[in-house]
RNA sequence: GCCCACGUAGCUCAGGGGUAGAGCACUCCCUUGGUAAGGGAGAGGUCAAGAGUUCAAUUCUCUUCGUGGGCACCA
């Protein structure tokens, strides 16, 4: 006679077993409506499942996060009903979920397409309206094996194989489809109504290479027809802000096949970029560093020495002249080496910060490149620290400042840090990794910002720190890195002689803040959907006139504004105003200034604000004042 | 690199075995108009490149290049 007792504390009595189902009709109809699991003792289980002792016992709803999940879960299997139906010589792999949703991978000889992903949701529509009745049944191994040999499934076999012997294998039947899994799921077809086949892609047998391709069915999947929809909108608002769109759109930049991967800055981005790295500049100069420029091609040797030519010689791009081979760079550190190595170092020269807006070439494969975000050529912000092992620490801290505040002038106010650890191989005694790792933990966490670990997750030559910022929809994207280096100093002959007048390799700290300034660039106008920040805008004034007899007063406007460095248009067209201000409108001009006979004839502007109807009428050199105060880039305010 | 889809005017896209069309943008003319599209006319394409099939290919087939979505990769 199970005693029930609910989080609340509060208890029920049942004369026989009950399962999680009746339990949550026991309290009301609508909770058993939405009832898609349970926690028995805090393991989560089936809502079909029996309660025959005394046991604590939480609802799983439909809309909580793990409802959510047992639902994506429940659609992955319902898309193996409906394609196993419509293709039953579909074999199935594996289908998990994922954010938003889930994915199946299948091995079928036809290839799928999109027109066939309607045809198999609506397959899936029409099995879940049925409300089959989901139902689990544990078996011994060889029973499963069994099942599936008879059913023809060699994946599921392949994945049997390798579940530990202490694991029960659970089947999860409806109506005449089988499917493997540890679950829980639904206990009926009637709660997935909110699912969407989005797309079709190529993925490995177990996510190797070698392995043969499979298809992949993604799917998105929610508790509800209108959380389905926010998700949709959601993905629609990310197109939007498309960075390749609006590079277009705003005449920012344009790629062509002549050089796949490698950025042609027009004009208006170049503008962008050229602001930010001067404001990168101001910032690190104030922080110390030292800026240096090193050459675009080196002998093949340094390569060989820092280790990159047995690694990375696939993604190098080479040439040979006068019988000697170069190698384009794919990095900056060991040119910056070859500075540091230049005269005899102190450790009084400890630390030097050694910064270079270098730009490298490397050949990421093709299917890899993706708009601004991964390219063959780009420039980093990058800066090598050379330090001792006690400085690690303190170099940490005062980069982590840098960091957070030029994220957060740039208009990123949420910012993560991932911490990852030694890895199995690696070089250096674990006596300078301890130091190392408790350096950059306690770097991290004086931030003050969230900090999550990836245990092993470090590079062979030391600990690292990566940053993350988080955009206005919510997406998280990495930039900044901070990795410590025993190696390459050495390999590349670094010394400094130290207090006690012998030598000693200095620690080397790799760090970037923005990481490559093209991808950065694609972040912020997703970030800022085309709408900059007046500093960053490409065009920050746009001059309209209305007739044509102010032309004369708008250029000496014009001509002001520019001798003030104020990135000026103007716009003498014979259009109506109308026209003009729509067309800076939709090119996101921060400042339209409008001119028309009471202008001229008072020496005023009416100035518009982007987004805002309102004008508002000023002197014009108050307008400039104005105007100068908004575009000044943020580190050089008051 | 691998899988699938795609590549037509500057942009967004329609079309389809008999060598092309729309809207916007562009040029010119009329219009001088007060805060998100005034009217008219015109110009603009080797239909990604190469090969094949065909009397005929932008259209069908193959190859290459590029793009998109994934996978793998990302020092």
């Amino acid at each position: 006679m199970p005693k029930i007792t609910l989080p609340d504390g509060a208890t029920k009595d049942f004369n026989k077993s009950v399962d999680i189902d009746e339990i949550a009709l026991s309290i009301g109809k609508g909770l058993a409506k939405a009832t898609v699991a349970g926690f028995v003792n805090e393991e989560l289980v089936d809502a079909s499942e029996k309660v025959s002792k005394d046991s604590r016992i939480k609802i799983v709803k439909n809309t909580d996060d793990e409802g959510i999940e047992i639902i994506r879960h429940s659609c992955a299997h319902l898309f193996g009903h409906a394609l196993k139906q419509i293709y039953p010589e579909a074999k199935m792999a594996i289908g998990p979920t994922i954010e938003n949703g889930f994915y199946y991978d299948i091995d079928l000889p036809k290839s799928l397409n999109e027109k066939d992903l309607v045809s198999i949701e609506e397959r899936m529509k029409e099995l879940a309206s049925k409300d089959y009745r989901v139902i689990r049944e544990v078996v011994d191994r060889k029973k499963a094996i069994k099942i599936f040999e008879e059913r023809e499934e060699p994946y599921k076999i392949e994945i049997i194989n390798e579940i530990p012997d202490d694991e029960i294998i659970a089947l999860y039947h409806h109506n005449e489809y089988v499917d493997m899994c540890r679950g829980p799921h639904v206990t009926s077809t009637r709660h997935l109504r909110s699912f969407k086949l989005t797309k079709v892609a190529g993925a490995y047998w177990r996510g190797r290479s070698k392995n043969k391709m499979l298809q992949r069915i993604y799917g998105i999947a929610w508790a509800s027809d209108k959380d389905l929809k926010n998700h949709l909108d959601f993905l629609e608002e990310a197109e939007k802000r498309d960075h390749r769109k609006l590079g277009r759109e705003l005449d920012l930049f344009h790629f062509q096949e002549e050089a796949a991967g490698m950025v042609f800055w027009h004009s208006n981005g170049w503008s962008i970029y050229r602001e930010l790295e001067d404001y990168v500049r101001r910032r690190i100069s104030k922080a110390g560093y030292q800026e240096i420029k090193t050459p675009q091609l080196l002998d093949k040797k340094l390569w060989e020495e820092s280790g990159h030519w047995d690694k990375y010689i696939e993604n190098m791009y080479t040439t040979v002249v006068d019988e000697r081979e170069l190698m384009i760079k794919p990095m900056n550190c060991p040119g910056h080496i070859q500075i540091f190595n230049q005269g005899i170092k102190s450790y009084k020269d400890l630390p030097l910060r050694m910064a270079e807006f270098g730009s490298c070439h490397r050949h990421e494969p093709s299917g890899a490149l993706h708009g601004l975000l991964r390219v063959r050529n780009f420039v980093q912000d990058d800066a090598h620290i050379f330090c001792t092992e006690e400085q690690i620490e303190s170099e940490t801290i005062l980069f982590c400042d840098l960091l957070k505040g030029i994220y957060q002038e740039l208009g990123f106010n949420e910012i993560s840090i991932m911490y990852a650890d030694r890895p199995e191989v690696r070089v250096g005694s674990d006596d300078i990794w301890d130091k190392a790792e408790e350096s950059l933990i306690n770097a991290a966490k004086a931030t003050g910002l969230p900090f999550n670990e990836n245990k092993g997750d470090g590079t062979f030559y030391g600990p690292k720190l990566d940053f993350y910022l988080h955009d206005a929809i919510g997406r998280a994207w990495q930039c900044g890195t901070l990795q410590v280096d025993f190696n390459m100093p050495g390999r590349l002959g670094a010394s400094y002689i130290g207090e006690d007048n012998s030598k000693h390799i200095p620690v080397m700290l790799h760090r970037a803040i923005l990481g490559s300034l093209e991808r950065f660039m694609g972040i912020l106008i997703e970030h800022y959907e085309g709408r900059f920040p007046s500093w960053l805008s490409p065009i920050q004034v746009a001059i309209t006139t209305i007739v044509s007899e102010v032309e004369d007063y708008s250029n000496k406007i014009e001509e002001e504004f520019r001798s003030k460095g104020i990135r000026t248009i103007i716009d003498t067209r014979n259009e109506k105003i109308n026209y003009k201000i729509r067309e800076h409108s939709h090119n996101k001009v921060p400042f339209i200034l409008v001119i028309g006979k009471k202008e001229k004839e008072n020496n005023t502007v009416a100035l518009r604000r982007l987004g805002s109807a309102d004008q508002e009428i000023l002197h014009s050199n108050d307008c400039l004042k104005k105007i100068i105060n908004e575009t000044i880039p943020p580190d050089l305010k008051e």
